[in-house]
DNA sequence: GGCCTATTATCA
DNA sequence: GATAATAGGCCA
């Protein structure tokens, strides 16, 4: 008899705990596979942590036990899921996030071996049959037998499907072929013709060198943009493959594993594949070929950090800044922490490659734990793009026929279309949070407690903080100059676009939005339009700013720079200056050189101005001293807690409860706990929800008393916690 | 009291 | 997360 401790397949923390079942079969189980159980008169799947072996009965054993235990209903898998380095990796996950273990699995696995209920109608694996010849003696067949036996004395294995049925059915009987079953992959990759290796440059000489030094550490690759650091990955790659390791390569969005997919196709094989655009078969197939050790390299987005590869030579994570590599919904993980999780078991080589590093991670490769590297040199030293940044409160800059346009941008548009040259016009609209400002000094309305910018709620017409939780009317007067105007700040696409096409009635005009963002055909069909010359100008957030060559665009546009600065989180300053770096990036390649025009109501703002000149190592430290000043990574760590209630009064006297406990707890300890406030959404499937934001320096001083507040709020069956850690909004 | 719905405890 | 047990609301 097995006693199995067993983890439910809801991931709940109230739940991350075993529960026990027995197992009285014959085969001998092991942890890290799925069964079947009744759970509280249902059945579900469950995943095996540990596995007991006993002489005595189950009736013996029930006796010593304060539970009825149940028997499983049935075993799911033969052989565990994951290897050692990924069940323990979980738990480390699971630790690290205050997340629950089986939640972890669950982001580890593909849909169809996911421990959870839905997996057992996914996708299962597919075979092709195929035929193979044992016996190549021609006696006795007839002329049409005789030209397949040759035919297959000539090839190994045939599919069966591509030779005729009955020779195949007549052979079969006379004992001269048998069948061979392999599974299939489903994924059908495009040949790609082979290149060779591109010559380096100095830099890029010394990065690939360092990078394939003996020891095993992390290194930020800080390239701008064009300096070639695919190039680098591709040759470090090369040198970890023929020393017989792996290699793992994640971008930051789906459309990009495209583009990295091709390079690397160009120079190896065996690559898998792995990110949520894929289906679930596929997704299955390609991680079977990782586990069972037939590719080498591994390309995807943020899951494929779980990729089970073996003997890990090197992981590199491009664009390293992106927000696309933390997940925001449980287990809330960055592929960044996952990664040197891992790095303790596989001992490899992280590169970390970006123009404009996140402020931790540039922080700690000054500080030494990460080597850095530096590619300065754009590719065929194309310089970058002149740039001019326009004052949009001087109203004598402001176009007679539009108040989105500058005299300046209208102007260069102008220009462009005449030469038959491309412009490309960002809308800073990420993580979009409409504010006030007034019409006359142009003063943002902030928050008097901790100077955050207020939210405007069209719902209440209420302004509100969503750091502290300030809540106020809109103005009736600006207190600087006594103005009773006010703006509210926070067009869209579908604005600029209308002012495009009635300025520029000439032109062909593409615009990128969320319907068009959906669709991912239609989105390839604009971005194909405007790379072929089809379109004139292409309006668009931050999507256009990255991965796309457009070797055309002359001009680049930043329509409002501040949109992206006035949102309410910490990182608005360097999203808004990695974005405005990027599309700037953007203009002007190989021959022609391009020009940058940024419209903002803050030219002195020091983002606006770094970003103009495109120096990162001045906003870096400009930066820095803001987040010093508030407390805020690289400083401080974050978690950022979300209660939830379908009753508010109950939910706001719990808040306040939870604030009390928590003080208490950090009391003399170097953490605050700031809240509880609204979230930006502060209601959500008929529930409330208020957030607290704690920062400390040391995760020891909260672990403890987080997992008891875990504890005390799962104890309450109406009210709900969730828990991220290094959140990466904190509205 | 009886019926319906909302809330809460519990799962091996 | 899903279910059964329990509490709450309303009517006759």
């Amino acid at each position: 008899m097995q006693i199995l401790e067993v983890l439910i397949e809801y991931g709940l923390s109230s739940l991350d705990r075993t529960f026990s079942y027995f197992y009285e079969g014959e085969k001998k189980l092991l942890p890290g596979i799925r069964v079947l159980v009744n759970f509280n008169h249902k059945d579900i799947v469950g995943y095996v942590l540990n596995v007991k072996e006993y002489q005595k009965s189950i009736e013996e054993y029930q006796k010593e036990s304060i539970y009825v235990i149940k028997p499983i209903k049935e075993v799911i898998d033969e052989v565990p899921l994951l290897n050692d380095e990924l069940q323990k990796l979980a738990k480390d996950i699971s630790d690290y996030y205050f997340s629950p273990l089986i939640s972890v699995y669950q982001a580890m696995l593909p849909p169809s071996l996911k421990p959870k209920k839905s997996a057992l109608s996914k996708p299962k694996i597919s075979y092709d049959t195929y035929v193979k010849l044992i016996d190549k003696d021609e006696y006795g067949l007839t002329p049409k037998q005789v030209e397949l036996v040759r035919f297959l004395s000539q090839n190994d294995e045939v599919l069966k499907k591509d030779l005729k049925p009955n020779l195949v059915k007549a052979l079969y009987e006379k004992k001269k072929i048998e069948f061979v079953l392999k599974e299939k992959i489903r994924l059908v990759q495009q040949e790609v013709a082979k290149t060779s290796d591109n010559l380096l440059n100095d830099e890029q000489k010394k990065a690939l060198d360092s990078i394939c030094e003996e020891d095993y550490s992390t290194y930020l690759l800080e390239g701008v943009t064009g300096s070639g650091k695919t190039e680098v990955y591709l040759q470090a790659s090369r040198f970890f493959i023929e020393k017989g390791k792996t290699v793992l390569m994640l971008v930051p969005e789906i459309s990009l594993t495209k583009n990295m997919l091709r390079r690397f196709k160009q120079r190896f094989d065996h690559i898998a594949i792995l990110h949520s655009g894929l289906s679930a078969s596929e997704k299955y197939d390609e991680y079977r070929l990782i586990s069972q050790n037939k590719v080498n390299i591994v390309v995807g987005a943020r899951s494929a950090i779980f990729a089970p590869l073996d003997n890990i030579g090197l992981v590199i994570i491009d664009e390293e800044h992106v927000e696309s590599y933390k997940q925001d919904n449980s287990p809330f993980y960055h592929a960044l922490k996952v990664a040197l999780l891992r790095q303790k078991y596989h001992r490899f080589k992280l590169v970390l490659g970006s123009a404009t590093p996140s402020l931790e991670t540039k922080a700690r490769a000054l500080k030494g734990v990460y080597h850095q590297l530096y590619l300065t040199k754009r590719f065929n030293s194309s310089p970058l793009p002149q740039t001019q940044i326009i004052n949009m409160s001087n109203y004598s800059n402001i176009d007679n026929d539009s108040f989105i346009f500058s005299k300046q941008l209208r102007e260069k548009i102008r220009d462009r279309l005449i030469k038959k040259e491309q412009v490309i016009l960002l809308i800073n609209k990420r993580g979009y949070a409409p504010y006030i400002q007034c019409s006359k000094c142009n003063k943002v309305i902030k928050c008097p407690n901790c100077g955050v910018v207020l939210t405007y709620h069209q719902t209440d017409e209420m302004l509100k903080c969503h750091h502290c939780g300030f809540v106020d009317y809109v103005p009736k007067k600006c207190d600087k100059c006594g103005n009773s105007k006010f703006y509210k700040i926070g067009f869209g696409t579908e604005k600029v676009y209308e002012e495009t096409t009635k300025l520029f009635k000439e032109a062909r005009v593409g615009r990128i939005d969320s319907d068009v963002a959906s669709s991912k055909n239609k989105l390839e069909e604009i971005l194909d339009l405007f790379e072929n010359r089809e379109l004139d100008i292409l309006i668009g957030t931050q999507m256009i700013a990255k991965g796309h060559d457009f070797p055309f665009v002359t001009l680049v546009g930043i329509i409002l720079a501040d949109l992206g600065l006035n949102i309410p989180s910490f990182r608005s300053s360097e999203r808004t200056f990695s974005l405005i770096t990027q599309a700037i990036g953007r203009g002007g390649r190989k021959d022609k050189s391009g020009e940058a025009i940024i419209q903002t109501y803050s030219p002195k703002n020091y983002v606006i101005y770094d970003s103009s000149i495109q120096d990162y190592s001045r906003f870096f430290n400009e930066e820095m001293k803001v987040r010093k000043l508030n407390h805020n990574p690289p400083y401080y760590y974050l978690i950022l807690i979300t209660l939830s209630s379908k009753n508010k009064d109950y939910l706001i006297d719990s808040c306040f409860e939870i604030k009390n406990i928590l003080e208490a707890k950090f009391a003399n300890k170097m953490v605050e706990v700031i809240g509880p406030s609204e979230p930006y959404i502060s209601k959500i499937n008929g529930k409330f929800q208020r957030k607290f934001l704690i920062k400390y320096k040391d995760i020891l001083d909260v672990k403890e008393p987080l997992i008891e507040l875990m504890n005390i709020v799962n104890k309450r069956s109406s009210l709900q916690i969730k828990v991220n850690v290094d959140p990466d909004n904190d509205y």
